[in-house]
DNA sequence: AGTATTGATTTATGCGGACAAATATTATAA
DNA sequence: TTATAATATTTGTCCGCATAAATCAATACT
């Protein structure tokens, strides 16, 4: 005698390997089915429970059961409990909080973290991604290489679509750069806040401010574009803007270099906005050897909020970066993506932390 | 909140894991398990039913339950490319560093990087092993968690010595204090290193130090040792040295108010020597909170020579941690296991670093 | 000594109910 | 018309209970 629920677990798995619950198509509620089947709630629960272990079928808690798509062969790869995460640096800076924030959330979620590093190289991204791809992670967490500029993997990201790999971007919405790409990103308001500090500069008096930017990373491009947008708004005082862009390879000395020629000029500059702390604290640490006093003698602001900022002398005026939240979001986000539940990109808005680094220019620029 | 059968799922599958429960052997019965967790049979049944179809145990109507040969999974064909990295603080302070060393070498041998993090606590150092083991990673680099104290995950060391998975020690050598545990490790002199910078300070005239030292790990206690030891050898000011203790999770301001407990004293002491230049950051922004000048009023060294060292003002004096150049060599070496060629332990002699931080005394301790 | 029977133990299947948590829908207010 | 709040729906977890089927161990019988 078969048993009640293997005979409305094969009712239903008959059902839809005959295509009438195409995929995705919603399945009757419970209540339905044990309606339909003259059975209990338990023996209905315990057949689609089955199908859902045999990847038949998924479920979402108030929203009901679906046909999952059983063409692909997850036999040999469903029990991969690894996310993948792709990162330009995974030692600088921000990274390692972020890689925290994700692997809090992912591991209480019974998965693990398996880093890749590009360098912000494309060949060593193209690298880690077909290692990915291979190792059949869960899903993937990507930091863009070089986002402001165009990416040769782009077929490596179309297989990633093909497949179906739950991905989510961040710090980059490549979705705007590459249309065919819609995938869920994590990223911050880098031109509006940037153009909030460099307000904030010109509400201290400051009217020739050079800004520091990396501009192969769309971030960087982003920023510069709200330090651009600052002066639009101040037309009277934009020719006294000074642009600095630089590339993820170039020396520092190739950009204190030219900081130096600035501060020379005789109506120099009297603040200098960096692309983020990292490199403010490298020019904070030129410019006192150039014997100049920050911030009496010249202003210096960053961005992100790098832990050590404030333990700077004197400590770094600086935008706020929601690090480890940012990677416990994107934890999040990836693992809904693989329950199926829908998710909503977010966008950060980082706040202004006033420190002692920039204050109000000692003598006039005029 | 973890739902009950979670719980239970989780308690015998760590228990079949951890071989409290040999292939084979007969598990307790579930009207056993009931009374044990204090729960319903239906939760018992769900919890032992998801774990006979991840293939950990069987089950004989009448019989019982018996323990499946988890074990044969993954030792029959493992041609994972995945090294595992265990590490206490993935986001923290040096060890992204020695991650990104770890990687450089791997990844040019076609192996990724499989990270865990333990938070320096035991129960997810258990989770993190368990779950490299279930990933069947191909080799094992592991910073223990509070390495000073008894490791209660010992079973589960012992069986990645059984199973002769690849794996070697950062910053702890274990098989001193485990004999049976011969793994080879890449480690620091911990020891000669800080005697030496302590000699540095009586060198320049320092007599009276206080020493602040993490004791959880076996690094702080090396550390303090050798602190122990310089003063040993200057038994006519020995007693002038100060002593702090304090483990991984106590709070900056109860180590910050002993700190200033001692120099509230007549004859203060004249010198800080702190952990790591982590600790040696945050006691450099305070003793400036409390008015004194680093290093005029009193000196202040480190160990490790953290990247942001020497932007501190003054720029930390402190002792050389090759953190890039150990990830290599640990990544060299667990290629090398895994190819079956023969390895030698390494030893890393800190070199001092003299920057700011530290001078003569201004006056005579006397 | 070997075998059949019996009863206790243990897992398998199944029912009904209760409440929680997430989602979907509808009604309401701005 | 668009947000917001309340309500209903739907799946998730958990309990107690009952019966069936397989196994095991002790006993009785040949």
């Amino acid at each position: 005698m078969e048993s009640k629920y293997q005979k409305v677990k094969d009712a239903l798995k008959e059902a839809i390997l005959s295509g009438k619950y195409p995929i995705d198509q919603k399945l009757p509620t419970e209540t339905e089915l044990m309606e339909r089947f003259n059975v209990s709630r338990y023996t209905v629960r315990r057949a689609v429970g089955d199908l859902e272990t045999e990847h038949f079928i998924y479920r979402i808690q108030g929203g009901g059961m679906f046909v999952q798509d059983w063409h692909k062969d997850w036999s040999n790869e469903s029990d991969s409990k690894m996310i993948g995460v792709v990162t330009t640096h995974i030692a600088d800076y921000i990274f390692p909080q972020i890689i925290y924030g994700i692997d809090q959330v992912i591991s209480d979620n019974g998965y693990s973290l398996l880093l890749g590093n590009t360098h912000n190289n494309h060949e060593k991204e193209r690298k880690s991604l077909i290692n990915m791809l291979n190792t059949k992670v869960a899903g993937l967490i990507i930091e863009p290489t070089q986002s402001a500029l165009p990416n040769p993997n782009m077929d490596l990201y179309q297989e990633i679509m093909d497949d179906q790999i739950p991905t989510l971007f961040i710090n980059a919405n490549y979705g705007a750069t590459y249309p065919q790409l819609k995938f869920p990103f994590v990223t911050t308001a880098d031109v509006d806040a940037e153009r909030k500090l460099i307000d904030y500069l010109f509400g201290l008096g400051h009217e020739s401010i050079i800004g520091v930017f990396q501009v192969d990373d769309i971030q960087g491009v982003h920023r510069m574009d709200g330090f651009v947008q600052a002066y639009q708004q101040h037309p009277d005082i934009s020719y006294k803007s000074n642009l600095i862009m630089y590339q993820s390879g170039d020396a520092l000395d190739k950009i204190t270099h030219r900081i130096e020629t600035y501060l020379k000029d005789e109506h120099r500059p009297t603040a200098i906005a960096c692309y983020n702390d990292q490199l403010a604290i490298r020019v904070l640490a030129f410019v006192k050897q150039l014997g100049l006093r920050v911030p009496e003698d010249i202003s210096i602001v960053g961005f992100d909020n790098y832990q050590m900022s404030e333990y700077m002398s004197p400590a770094l005026t600086t935008l706020n970066h929601e690090k480890e939240q940012m990677g416990q979001a994107a934890g999040k986000m990836i693992v809904d993506l693989l329950n199926h539940k829908p998710v909503e990109s977010i966008t950060y808005d980082p706040q202004l932390i006033v420190r002692k680094s920039a204050t109000a220019p000692q003598k006039p620029t005029a």
